[in-house]
DNA sequence: TGACTTAGGAAATGATCGTTACCTATAATT
DNA sequence: AATTATAGGTAACGATCATTTCCTAAGTCA
């Protein structure tokens, strides 16, 4: 059988302390995704769409339903942990703030339009990947989130 | 001071029964809102703008961060309990269908193109407003939301 | 007014959960 | 091989949480 409840408590100090390492765990492999879909993009927009795509890929099927750490520790302990709180909010702005370079290289190479608010459509970017993780919550399928990632690409046009 | 915790268990059978009741309540609430928001909207794409509005509205400040019961417990609940789990996709799908709804009138108004994929265009706008919601759980100004609603209008275009 | 229902609260109970103490087996060290 | 560290497991403990029981006060109806 699996690992039994009390064993965990050799490794780690607290729960609190295991759920801070598997949320240091599932960001890092997140990141790790990411730089694995970012790996064959060249321009702005290509980096763009690697970085929705790299989200959509875990907002359908099994992996959607799922969910998101981040997410749901957003929702849930938000309230009472300061501490916390502050981490899911890094965990977000880190893609947002990703986003917004994605643009500023975008614009420069001309791989997308130089009437961007680069700010803004980060911003905006940043909620379509939270929209999608919570439709994949919700059950989705690879092909409506590839329409959603289609359709925020054309919001960049 | 407050309601007691055992003085609840007059009115309801268990706390099961007492979040399913906080739910409904706050699924209705949101519909009176959402029905005020469009009180003053005549054609399909005013009705989308109110919609995102009215979504718009509860995802900044204070109320922002208060969060969503229907969005909280999709992340939670989703997994153990089944029936709790379809209450939760059917309070989304119900926004999905209303946009459709407005997008279809949009079309025949003349207020949004004809070109629109409406399912597609009507998923995307739920997942904006999902994403609306989290970013409001992050932390988000008023003026940060409605740039997303105006952007999430363009994308109609 | 007096029996009776009703709403609420305080405290007791049982279940569950977080944590610790202690035991066992295997791996590393001499 | 004997000893010691290490990883894991089991069972006990304490805290917290869900639920029930019992009591009180106020309102209702005869």
């Amino acid at each position: 059988m699996g690992l039994t409840a009390g064993s965990l408590y050799k490794a780690f100090k607290d729960k609190r302390a295991i759920f801070i390492a598997a949320l240091d765990r599932y960001i890092q492999s997140r990141e790790v995704e990411l730089a694995r879909h970012l790996e064959s993009a060249q321009t702005g927009r290509e980096k763009v769409l690697a970085t929705l795509r790299c989200y959509g890929d875990v907002s359908h099927d099994v992996e959607g339903r799922r969910g998101c750490l981040v997410l749901g520790g957003l929702t849930d302990i938000d309230t009472f942990d300061a501490k916390l709180a502050h981490r899911f909010r890094q965990a977000l702005s880190r893609i947002e703030h990703l986003f917004a370079g994605f643009i500023e290289l975008g614009v420069q190479d001309e791989s997308l339009p130089n009437h961007l608010d680069v700010e803004m459509s980060a911003r905006y970017l940043l909620c379509m990947v939270e929209g999608m993780r919570v439709l994949g919550k919700r059950g989705a399928n690879a092909a409506e989130i590839e329409g959603i990632v289609l359709q925020a690409m054309r919001s960049l046009d």
